[in-house]
DNA sequence: GATAGGCATTCCAGCAACTGGAAGGTCAAG
DNA sequence: CTTGACCTTCCAGTTGCTGGAATGCCTATC
């Protein structure tokens, strides 16, 4: 299969595919003519790859996902090793968020937003202690 | 003041510092010697980009926020918007975040995590409907 | 056979926001 | 006068692509 069929099917961007296998994530083989020629085996790992970055696995976990994937003779201790790993670390990344959202939130409904220039919300990110008084995590 | 004050007070890495001089944010004077000479406006605007930056601004909201925080004669109603535009994003990246969560949770919860191979974490990854089955958003 | 389009190829550059390191200049202390 | 802690610049690398240029291949139509 080419490039482009398999762009549609994995909904990944050509450009993506031809990313991965310069990092040596898929190895497709080619036809005489240089256009790469992609298996079943070379979508079922495209689709994984997909499927694996949509929640947010980095690429290096992508690589040790798939040769687990690879592995018949894994321990699935691993593989969920990696994925609680992954796990705490979107969780992480959610409180951060979450407390920028709740400081921000506070400054924006101080603020008017008319006309004139008296603004907390410059006020909070030029002075620490004007508002941001209650989360201490 | 030295660049390595700076850093401290600012809790700013001095490489930090250099490449916001280079990017055009700050914009410190030089003493015979070459060393960068910080007054106390570019300390003010320095901890002022920590706070914007350490609330998720990015560098052109912060650029943005910066050139608002020095004209006198701004409407707070700019600021807001800025504001409340990246609170939104905010807002979308925790959703993100928190579906990868719960879809991520899911598979870790159903897999046993011993030494044998059969793992659902794998199984979900390169099938589609296993157990990814509640969220429709 | 010429040509036009829609594919495919490679390679180079750039994004954000730094960070690390090399090679070197300056300054104060002992 | 040397040591060590500063400071300087510049270049390269990080992550995960993405855009674009220059070029080649394939198919269809005139």
């Amino acid at each position: 299969m080419n490039i482009g069929q398999v762009a549609e099917r994995t909904n990944l961007p050509a450009k993506t595919i031809r990313y991965y296998e310069d990092i040596g994530l898929v190895k497709p083989m080619r036809t005489e003519n240089g256009y790469r020629a992609f298996r079943d085996t070379d979508l079922h790992k495209l689709t994984f790859l997909g499927r694996a970055r949509a929640l947010g696995f980095s690429i290096e976990d992508c690589r040790a996902l798939l040769a687990l994937y690879e592995d018949q003779s894994r321990a699935s201790a691993d593989v969920k090793r990696l994925a609680t790993e992954h796990l705490v670390e979107i969780e992480s990344k959610i409180t951060t968020l979450q407390i920028m959202h709740d400081t921000l939130s506070t400054l924006v409904k101080s603020c008017a937003g008319d006309d004139r220039p008296d603004c907390p919300i410059l006020k909070g990110l030029s002075s620490k202690e004007e508002i941001h008084r209650k989360n201490n995590d």
